[in-house]
DNA sequence: CTTGCCTTTGACGCATGGGTCAAGGGTTAG
DNA sequence: CTAACCCTTGACCCATGCGTCAAAGGCAAG
């Protein structure tokens, strides 16, 4: 498989699988003998948990930490919460990527507020919408 | 008054008025027999003004848009709703802002809601917490 | 062999709000 | 006059996740 259907089998394009090398996400595949890189079901399944975890608002460099463990983030990868030790997750990198969310939310509903201020009193039900 | 001096007086940089300038934000002051800008308090008091609003989470494409009628969003220009008729601010920039945070808090909340459910469900007060 | 699509690497673009460096000229105190 | 600091414009730098273009070579079908 080289890299267009391997692109096309994952969702995405070559250039983000290159990417995605380059940046340390992929491992860096065999090549043939011409130097085209070869990709397998395994690459292909990576490349698919990468982008899962990327739209879930982790950073190229949080899975760059989690080095070659980033399948233990992957879906079905654990239970949620397996008990008193399940918890131990590749660095914490997804505790730290809620922190900074978190961090991120809070100063955007500071900004929505002081920006309501002046702009008149209607429309306050950010945090209500958002609890859908 | 030189920039230096108007952008100490304003709390920022030269660099920061000549781009403020560049970008339609500031108007071209005169200038020297040989080419050094000259402020005066008007500026300096504009300066402060754009950088209260860019604070606030306006942007700089924002203000533009406000051209001159960038005062109308000023602290003491009018009272956040004056009547039935105040609510006329300059093309309802910050409103549209108003909403672009919106969208982006609710955004980054489900994000962080879908981070959540794979993290584990610890810590799910972000709402709360941003009710402060 | 040729055509046409695929691949390679490298480099620039985007949007944000300036920071920083460079090369040259102004200004002012001593 | 000169040192020392200020000002001028222009251009590249930061982080993010690739998109896009460019030049050049690979590969399979006709």
């Amino acid at each position: 498989m080289r890299i267009g259907d391997a692109a096309a089998a994952a969702g995405t394009t070559p250039r983000a699988l290159r990417f995605y090398e380059q940046n340390g996400l992929l491992p860096p595949p065999r090549r043939t003998a011409t130097g085209q890189r070869e990709y397998g079901h395994r690459d292909v399944a990576r490349v698919r948990v990468i982008r899962t975890l990327l739209s879930l608002g982790l950073t190229v460099a949080d899975l760059r930490d989690c080095g070659d463990r980033l399948d233990l983030l992957e879906d079905d990868a654990l239970p949620p919460y397996g008990g008193p030790g399940a918890c131990s997750r590749p660095s914490g990198v997804a505790e730290r990527r809620l922190a900074a969310l978190d961090a991120e939310i809070t100063r955007l509903t500071r900004l929505r507020e002081r920006l309501a201020a002046r702009v008149g009193a209607q429309a306050q039900g950010v945090s209500d919408r958002s609890r859908s």
